[in-house]
DNA sequence: TTGATCACACTCACTAGTCGGTATACATGG
DNA sequence: CCATGTATACCGACTAGTGAGTGTGATCAA
């Protein structure tokens, strides 16, 4: 409390993620975001112009985090690159069973906001996943896999349909059949050369 | 118009259809709902007791004709069951590329409605996927594939995940390689036996 | 008479966004 | 060294409109 003090900005932002991520974005209201960061209606519109620039900032903390989360998971798991990409859909299925997990807050925000594809937040979450595909291809080239690209996006199809199943029915299992679905696909793919 | 008359439930379920479908759930007003389907909100609230009994209405009167669609292009499409999973896929990357295209309306609602877990909605999308995985499973059980549940289920992960980073980034190039994914385990599933 | 519909006013809570004003800090000029 | 200016950060109260859902009474067809 004493020592890291927030700016009013960010619990403005921590709030809006709380509740935009618990409840969904348009089931929260800007004043409720306010009432949570402990701030006014009027304050909050200082710092930000609109709901849509909020929603904007609350998808952009959660950007370098999560991306740092996955890395982690996949970087401590032992064994080889298809045991170290399960390790991440194993590491996912241990989180979705925690009360407070929503799935993936980028893709529930296109979700929601499906009807405004040009909505900063879903660029935002475009991006978030291109990183991410990035990321495991070159992962997967680190390794020698033959076409990484197209098995990273693979993966991360796999990836995102846990999430989005999972989200559905509450049953972490299809975490770890996703996993394993990209345990094959990653084992099969031929070393390059 | 004159022979094929619907009934006013019909009309009013078709209409939430389109609106909730195209715009999202909470975004679209029960006024809205009436309006679009020329019936006042009173008669409206005649036939449906409220918003979320309308709101699961929509969900069941898109289960069958969803399904259906799925099963024709299964049936359709030339060469084995690799070639013929893979080929819902293809089709869906078209589908997609409609611009009234919205993703799925059962994962959608079931990110919209992420904070109510036991909504009569979201038990009709775990029905209605739970439906689908066991339909893909009957299909590879009747190849004599080893393990049809599992490699089904794996499956509807890569259909979901398609449908999910597709309503992101807008780009029918992810169903073809969830498709890709999707051959390739079924290819690589072993014969039973 | 009864089931289905309309018209339309109404409640009450809530929504995004705004108006006008205040407290503090910190610099500049006299 | 103090007064004044200016910017930052903040707040209470407000507007104008929308949300789901209701009350009441009329109409119309079988």
């Amino acid at each position: 409390m004493t020592s890291a003090e927030l700016s009013t900005r960010d619990r403005i932002v921590n709030a809006a993620s709380d509740l935009f991520y618990g409840e969904g974005i348009r089931a929260v209201s800007v004043d409720a975001v306010a009432e949570r960061a402990g701030v006014t209606k009027r304050t909050l519109y200082y710092h930000f112009t609109s709901k849509d620039e909020l929603i904007a900032a609350y998808l952009q903390q959660r950007e370098q985090p999560n991306l740092a989360r996955f890395r982690r998971w996949y970087a401590e798991a032992e064994g080889g690159v298809a045991e170290k990409t399960r390790a991440v859909f194993r590491n996912l299925a241990r989180a979705a069973r925690r009360p407070s997990w929503r799935g993936c807050a980028f893709l529930r925000t296109a979700a929601e906001l499906a009807n405004m594809p040009g909505h900063p937040a879903i660029r935002i979450g475009v991006a978030h996943k291109k990183d991410f595909e990035n990321w495991f291809a070159a992962m997967f080239a680190a390794e020698g896999l033959e076409n990484p690209a197209q098995l990273a996006r693979q993966v991360v199809i796999l990836l995102d349909g846990a999430f989005a199943v999972v989200l559905l029915n509450r049953d972490p299992a299809y975490m770890e059949a996703a996993g394993d679905a990209a345990f094959t696909l990653v084992t099969g793919a031929p070393a390059q050369r």
